[in-house]
DNA sequence: GCCGTTTTCGGCCCGACTGTTTTCAGTCG
């Protein structure tokens, strides 16, 4: 995303949530302007071009006036009807309209009887016990406060994968093409992908004498908003991007292998490397591995080497966590991880037919200009999301039949007809067998029902014949919404059992399997499948994402069904010979 | 504010759940 679609996505969020605190007939505006916000950010390309060629109002959910409100936006940098509605509402407040516990009327009543103007105010509000004091917050009502406080407070303490991911990429981009950097790349938790990120590790390889010039860079106004800590091997910045910290690292190149698996971490593999190392007579640091009795350097030069003079394997970022990979890798056991290149398709994505941006021919011509997949499900929402617009039974029919005409055109089974099922509360499913029973991949999901124990329902699902994969299995928002309760060993034993997929969702908030638990599902043999849940065209690459935790999870490509051609996957998940229930 | 092969006006985000009440307002998905 440009930096101006981002700032531009930013305000009409910000619109969008001003519109949620007036309410009333807001309600609907507020709704216009949360999907623009959306379909700018999935824009491939800078929102001067559109308006360069005239084609602003093309962007799904731009009209009129939003149209206009893009034009100001481009020529002044900012939009008047949000500096006025500024004016009339608490725009200290407006972050919390999302957070759970909260919503407009709440903040409305906190704003006009305690007249609280920001976050902080509400915390102390909360504390000193004023808001309990207020009719209609009674103690659970608080309760949920807090907790959707804190559940907001540890996203703006990390950051998530993908977000950190952008931030590191345009941190590293200006680095890459100076002459003087001979190597840069991100470190730390990023490079092991874990799914939330605290501060930012930058590894360069630059000679002594060109340090200062790469510090000037990485310290001038258009990447830091500040500079903590500046020195010739480390420098510490807050990003003029969200920020956050930002540390680069210097060292020769000779160095770059030790101080890259350094600076990976994570911390408690590098102990046991280091003890690891101690045992047999050497010495690791940032700068190399050493023989501990006279000093002398071993290797450094390449992470390979390093690994390699240990006696073991080399052992990818994702895994080094020390939880059994180094044992691995001393066995020359280390698993071949997944990549993104062995993913054939994607079965989880939703076209305009319910909550999702695109026409199926679009979302088929994007995936085949940008991937090279052998197939792809639209599985859109049924009728029970109402939210997302879910679709009635004869929709699907007709889905259907436009499925089969695309694929015609296309002269190959490209596209595949499929469903994301809402799992009732009786663990039934939310589509007549009737249907589907006429659809190519079933994914079930549970949309409703969070804070009740959600075992039985997924447990049901898996035996439903016609149930291929569960969806988000444990339903949690990184930052927003906790899992609801699942004991997921039973769901684990379920999907074995019945030969049923469990998904791995690459949304940035969901990552859901997360990687302990696609771990043990893997461990388990349950056949995992890694998706998108794509609703517009950017969304295809979070497949990264999901690989990522599927790394974490030490899967290798067999472990993941979407790595297989159609007609393995329908074998693997067909329960011809399971009993209906 | 957007949208349209049931509509250029009147829908759209409604039903379930939770918590605080004592009949329902607010939130959630």
């Amino acid at each position: 995303m440009t930096d101006q679609n981002k700032r531009l996505a930013t305000i009409l969020q910000d619109l969008g949530s001003m519109y949620r605190y007036l309410g009333g007939e807001n309600l609907f505006k507020a709704i216009a302007y949360m999907k623009a916000s959306q379909a700018i950010k999935s824009l491939p390309d800078d929102i001067s071009l559109y308006l360069k060629e005239g084609t602003v109002k093309e962007i799904p959910g731009v009209g009129k006036s939003l149209e206009k409100d893009i034009r100001e936006f481009y020529s002044t940098g900012s939009i008047s009807r949000f500096e006025n509605l500024k004016k009339i509402v608490p725009h200290g407040l407006i972050e919390l309209v999302d957070v759970r516990g909260f919503g407009p009327k709440s903040l409305k009543r906190l704003y006009e009887d305690l007249h609280v103007e920001s976050k902080e105010d509400v915390v102390k509000a909360l504390k000193d016990g004023r808001i309990t004091k207020l009719k209609g917050f009674g103690p659970r009502k608080v309760e949920n406060m807090l907790r959707g406080l804190k559940l907001h407070k540890q996203l703006e303490e990390r950051m998530l994968l993908r977000d950190a991911l952008e931030a590191g990429e345009k941190l590293l981009a200006p680095l890459k093409t100076l002459k003087e950097v001979k190597r840069a790349e991100l470190a730390g938790s990023l490079r092991r992908r874990k799914e939330t990120i605290g501060d930012l590790d930058i590894l360069a390889a630059v000679k002594l004498k060109d340090r200062k010039k790469v510090v000037k860079v990485f310290t001038s106004p258009k990447l830091a908003q500040r500079v903590l800590a500046k020195g010739d091997t480390r420098v510490s910045i807050l990003m003029q991007e969200n920020g956050r910290q930002a540390d680069l690292r210097m060292v020769d190149e000779s160095e770059w292998g030790a101080a890259f698996q350094y600076f990976t971490g994570s911390k408690d593999h590098n102990i046991h490397l280091r003890r690891l190392a101690r045992d047999k007579g050497y010495k690791i640091s940032e700068y190399g591995i050493f023989t501990a009795r006279n000093h002398k350097r071993l290797a450094g030069k390449t992470e390979e080497q390093l690994y390699k003079h240990l006696g073991m394997q080399y052992i990818p970022p994702e895994m080094r966590e020390d939880k059994g990979e180094i044992e691995l890798a001393l066995k020359r056991a280390i698993p071949k991880l997944v990549e993104i290149k062995d993913i054939r398709g994607d079965l989880q994505m939703h076209s305009d037919w319910s909550d999702g941006l695109q026409t199926m021919e679009e979302i088929v011509d994007f995936v085949e200009k940008n991937f090279s997949y052998d197939y792809i499900a639209i599985t859109d929402h049924t009728k029970s999301s109402r939210v997302a617009r879910g679709m009635k039974d004869q929709e699907f029919l007709k889905q259907i039949e436009e499925v089969k005409v695309i694929n015609q055109k296309q002269g190959r089974d490209f596209l595949k007809a499929g469903a994301e099922v809402d799992i009732l509360a009786d663990g039934a499913l939310d589509l007549s067998d009737e249907i589907l029973s006429q659809l190519d991949w079933v994914v079930a999901s549970i949309h409703s029902g969070f804070s009740r124990n959600n075992t039985d329902r997924l447990i049901k699902a898996c035996e439903n014949s016609y149930v291929n994969c569960i969806g988000h299995p444990t339903g949690r928002l990184i930052g927003k919404r906790e899992a609801y309760p699942v004991d997921i060993a039973a769901l684990i034993e379920a999907a074995v059992g019945t030969g049923t997929a469990l998904e791995i969702n690459g949304q940035p908030e969901r990552l859901d399997l997360k990687d302990e638990w696609a771990n043990e599902a893997r461990e388990a043999g349950v056949n995992l499948v890694i998706s998108t849940d794509s609703h517009k065209y950017n969304d295809f690459y979070f497949m990264s994402l999901g690989v990522g935790v599927a790394r974490r999870a030490w899967c290798t490509a067999d472990n993941i069904l979407n790595t297989k051609p159609w007609h393995d996957i329908v074998k693997l998940t067909s329960k011809g010979n399971l009993s209906v229930v």
